[in-house]
DNA sequence: GTGAAAGCGCTAACAC
DNA sequence: GTGTTAGCGCTTTCAC
């Protein structure tokens, strides 16, 4: 059987097809009775717009793509949570990429761009993709890009003063009386940007301190993830002067971390105190609860997306800018022990 | 500026635009000097054909939806993982909807059905459907259901035996010796199926043991989160007699139940084991190290995405069919003790 | 093997 | 206010 077609609708009410259309994009003036008709020969014969068909003439796809590097690091998925009825509220849809975080991967969906017409725009956290990458990409494609810092001002960036937070963080374990403090999550290559921030910061509240700082506590991971936490951690127990509190760059980092720990039988934070970054629901549960930066995510998606449709929106060229959500250091039993909630 | 259509490209490559379709897509015979002359053409103006326009020539989108209760839920985030890169394989992109379980939103999406022509098919894990809702849906979506156990022979059901996983998890329980065992996750409505069946898997394993069943101890939960564990548990605790074991329906009601008993100074597994259901990462790295029941999510979601794909290619209507998964009993420290990974 | 032309279903000038 | 009609860019039947 023929799927009903707008014109379908238009023969059985016995108007113009420019008409239906009218009456169910609710453009302009349509006569009451007309109206009526329209609409009866609609619920009559159950037809639905073909959307596809829309946006071929309407040239825009009404879709977003939304590029993460894996679903199933909690931040993400919780960003994307976030995010979904941020776009749904702006009228469009969701599509989902997961790159694992390989630059030719994301490379391609970054230089595909808006020409095949799939999505309008791309909200990217990029992993594999240089600053340099994303500079010489489609310059059609409307773009916002999430947990890199940008230098370019061809596309936006949202997130928090990644600088700011890891003073904080640091800053929190040296007011608790911590000198010897490591970092774990140090990313000293072209795509690590984020990771240097954080590093920057990590220096920063040192120098506020009036402290010095351990190179050698500054220990360098390929993700953040939790195993890299693991291997982490297990390097500098098994050093002679271990450290006495850890700023580790994620809280997945914190929670392998965390796992070492434990599993060699030492106190937290009594031995030692530890300290992530995002505030995943994970923090929030486990045992000891992790002390945590807290990024605004609900803000990050919104501005996000507002700020993609925006850019959609506009003919030519917009510059780019650089968005801040709020952030904010939730102490919890990793440094301040089991009276913290 | 215009976009590059395949009748520029025919045009400079001095052929028609039926050539170059065919050299696109690799259909027919085309001459190699056709071929060549058509792709330097190609190359020269960047051409990428517009996949909407063929999508909507072809009457097919390319793309199918993935519905989820909530994103950063770990096993569907995890499962989600599994689908996207499967559907990829398959020529999918995958469209993610979020629900927030909420029955008239995952109604309204399954009503819909392919007749908005945004995707060609769903795969779906309801949380606030019955049934009688997947049933009397939008017939000519092709749909795959995850998680809910399916009667109806309309669409098809990917999942793992839950019935016979809870058996084996409470089973596990029994074999260490313990003999009140609580349940918490349980579902006693028309929505909560699947926690019906681990609710059965759990009177199974008694029956088999020759124990009885302490009704009390069956605590039924809302939904399957962190939350639900830590007020469930909390209720337990408050008894008089409380359980030497308990069966989570899910890891993080398992989560949120260790969280509470840690709280209370008591300790795992001496004085109450823990096992949960889906082995998501958290549950490795979790201290202690959550034992539970892990099923195959790589080969649930191969499964779903093969047999949608199936579905979609199909003319006529499908028979639905039940397809299950492998799970295994994974023991952990939070039934076995320290001496467990 | 390649060309001409008719749609796919909808939108939006442009008339009336 | 409503009808007519020409596309949106691609696929594909039918000839040659």
């Amino acid at each position: 059987m023929r799927d009903i077609t707008l014109r379908d609708v238009a023969e059985l009410a016995g108007v113009s097809p420019r008409t239906v259309s009218n009456v169910v994009n609710g453009y302009a003036q349509v006569a009451p009775a007309t109206r009526e008709k329209v609409e009866r020969a609609i619920a009559e014969l159950g037809y639905r717009p073909n959307v596809l068909a829309r946006n071929l003439a309407n040239g825009r796809s009404g879709q977003i793509a939304v590029v993460v590097p894996y679903l199933d690091t909690p931040y993400f998925a919780e960003l994307l949570q976030a995010i979904i009825p941020a776009a749904r509220k702006g009228g469009y849809n969701v599509l989902i990429d997961q790159t694992d975080g390989d630059r030719q991967h994301e490379g391609e969906l970054i230089g595909r761009g808006s020409r095949g017409f799939l999505f309008d725009g791309m909200i990217i956290s990029p992993l594999g993709l240089s600053q340099q990458d994303l500079t010489v990409r489609d310059l059609a494609l409307p773009l916002v890009v999430l947990g890199e810092r940008v230098s370019d001002g061809t596309f936006d960036h949202v997130g928090i003063d990644d600088i700011a937070a890891s003073t904080d963080a640091v800053t929190h374990l040296i007011s608790l009386g911590r000198r010897r403090i490591a970092a774990i999550g140090d990313q000293p290559y072209a795509t690590g940007e984020a990771a240097q921030l954080r590093t920057r910061g990590f220096r920063a509240a040192h120098a506020a301190a009036g402290l010095p700082v351990d190179e050698s506590l500054i220990i360098s991971t390929a993700r953040f993830n939790r195993i890299d936490g693991v291997t982490a951690m297990a390097a500098l127990l098994d050093r002679e002067d271990p450290p006495d509190a850890v700023f580790c760059y994620s809280d997945l980092v914190a929670s392998g971390a965390i796992h070492t720990i434990v599993e060699r039988g030492l106190r937290i934070p009594e031995d030692i105190a530890i300290i992530g970054y995002d505030d995943i629901e994970d923090g929030r549960y486990s045992h000891p609860t992790i002390s945590t930066i807290s990024p605004d995510k609900t803000a990050i998606a919104q501005l996000a997306v507002e700020r993609l449709i925006m850019r959609i929106g506009s003919p030519g060229p917009v510059p780019g800018v650089e968005l801040l959500a709020e952030h904010r250091l939730i102490p919890r039993q990793s440094t301040l022990g089991r009276a913290a909630p």
